[in-house]
RNA sequence: UCCUUCUUAGCUCAGUUGGUUAGAGCACAUGACUGUUAAUCAUGGGGUCCCUGGUUCGAGUCCAGGCUGGGGAGCCA
């Protein structure tokens, strides 16, 4: 007999069918005559009651179906006697596939604290919070894969190895095969990295956006959707050393066109997930946040706030806000700033654009003011900065002038650099941070719970 | 990395001015109960009070250092 998914008996089970279903035990509620099962098998949040007449069962087997266990069930799909439900299985035939000790299996009936839940990751999926989590994570997986697919992108793998450590975005993790103990030294006494792998220094990817810009020069319109790690001492609610990014290149674009697209983009994938996960957004909404669904519909019925830099400034100057850090031209706006920008002036996305040329990467377009560059930072409540980007800096000259001036050894660079060289064009594109979306759509506040098995420094368990 | 705060039963937490045998709710076990919804009721078992050192006649409690966790900041997505 063929398994159905719990998800399919409730939402169009028919009564009267003789059916199979296989999950894990949420609950048991006993007494002397009939016992009820509560049954998840992660396709949807809610779980299937299983009516147990406990004459027709052996008792030491019943016992041994407590909370955690996994069981197969066959039975008659029934109208509900009980309320709370609409359909359920009156259990004729039940298998037991792993019992859980009741005495030390750590998940309760009861909630948890999600601190507690992070020591036990590996068991954490079988909640109704990380159910619901890691639905919601496929299906922004997927509805990104669909917006771009749907518009004619190309999704390309860019390499989790690379040679080049100046990408610029920070702390790289290396990658080496060579001996820890005793590692072959060059004539300076220093590692020598000819003789490792790749017979260079090689690290883990902080971004795919340098090897997506040279694909995008022949493709026009690509993305790139992968792990990234940063090896920066980060300990915060939105920073982990492994996180999945999104980043769309686009040759012609130009910083319009890259802002168009990043808002468009952001309001499918909240679009998408308002349609499609209703069932775990509604569970999310009454656990964690009575705003989420609300918050949602909000976003997606305003347009971003678009403004530059320099008018940001002038609001937060003008603003007789007291802040921790002044607000001066030239320097990095501080957390308080954007939230202040974000939540209490325009209380919506907003989009800066044209930083000081000296706070920002080398590769983005240099504006005719000669101290500005053609940068966007999309904004968010709660979040902080979800998205960052740029049209890039499409004259050789120019680029390499920045490079110089920054210091970069261009010869690690030649690769990105002939770009310019050959057949060069205007061109933008920014980083989607994944979990920060996750944060923002599930309403959950910190990012190891976004994640099944975040890595965070001092913590690479499970 | 910096600031701040916490760590007591499987979980969530009380624990008075430093004083005998460290408590509660939930969970778990046993029993009762014909339909429960985080079932209910009764009974019971369960402790390296985070670690190291110090002060003291005596430390869960006070002091110092450290680990882990939480919150904030920086770096960023």
């Amino acid at each position: 007999m063929k398994r159905t998914k719990v998800k399919v008996l409730l939402n169009s089970g028919q009564p009267g069918s003789e059916v199979l279903v296989k999950g894990w035990v949420r609950s048991k509620r006993d007494s002397k005559g009939v016992a009820f099962i509560a049954l998840n098998d992660g396709s949807v949040i809610h779980n299937i009651q299983i009516v147990v007449d406990v004459a027709n069962f052996d008792e030491n087997a019943l016992k041994s179906i407590s909370t955690g266990a996994c069981i197969a069930v066959k039975g008659l799909l029934v109208q509900s006697l009980g309320k709370g439900q609409s359909v359920e299985i009156q259990a004729r035939e039940m298998e037991l596939y792993g019992a859980a000790d009741p005495e030390t299996f750590p998940l309760q009936k009861k909630g948890h604290t999600l601190e507690f839940l992070r020591e036990i990751a590996h068991l954490r999926p079988r909640t109704n919070t990380f159910g619901a989590v890691l639905r919601m994570r496929h299906a922004m997986s997927y509805a990104i894969h669909k917006f771009f697919n749907d518009k004619g992108f190309v999704y390309v793998h860019t390499p989790i190895i690379t040679g080049s450590d100046a990408e610029g975005a920070g702390a790289m993790f290396r990658v080496t095969t060579l001996d820890d103990q005793k590692p072959p030294l060059n004539e300076l006494g220093h590692v020598d990295y000819r003789e490792d792998f790749f017979g260079k220094e090689t690290n883990l990817t902080v971004s795919g956006q340098l090897e997506g810009e040279l694909v995008a020069t022949a493709l026009t319109e690509i993305y790139t959707f992968g792990p990234t790690f940063r090896a920066e001492n980060s300990n915060t609610t939105r920073h982990l050393a492994e996180f999945w990014m999104i980043e769309p290149e686009v040759a012609f674009n130009e910083l319009d066109d890259n802002m168009n697209l990043a808002e468009e983009f952001l309001k499918y994938l909240i679009s998408y997930a308002l349609e499609h996960c209703k069932d775990d957004l509604e569970f999310l909404n009454n656990m964690y946040d009575k705003e989420l669904i609300q918050k949602l519909h909000f976003v997606l019925e305003h347009p971003f706030q678009r403004l530059s830099y320099t008018e940001g400034v002038e609001i937060l100057r003008n603003s007789g806000q007291k802040f921790e850090f002044k607000v001066e031209w030239g320097t990095d706006l501080q957390s308080e700033h954007e939230r202040y920008l974000v939540e209490k002036h325009f209380q919506r996305p907003v989009i800066l654009t044209d930083y000081p040329k000296e706070i920002k990467a080398f590769y983005m377009k240099q504006s005719a003011d000669g101290k500005t560059v053609r940068a966007m930072d999309v904004l968010f409540p709660g979040i902080g900065e979800i998205i960052g980007g740029s049209q890039r800096e499409e004259n050789y000259d120019k680029l390499l002038n920045r490079v110089n001036e920054l210091g970069i050894k261009n010869e690690d660079l030649w690769w990105y650099l002939d770009t310019r060289r050959f057949g060069t064009c205007p061109h933008a594109g920014f980083g989607l941070g994944f979990e920060r979306l996750m944060l923002f759509v599930t309403g959950m506040n910190n990012i190891r719970d976004v994640i099944p098995f975040p890595r965070t420094p001092k913590n690479a368990e499970f």
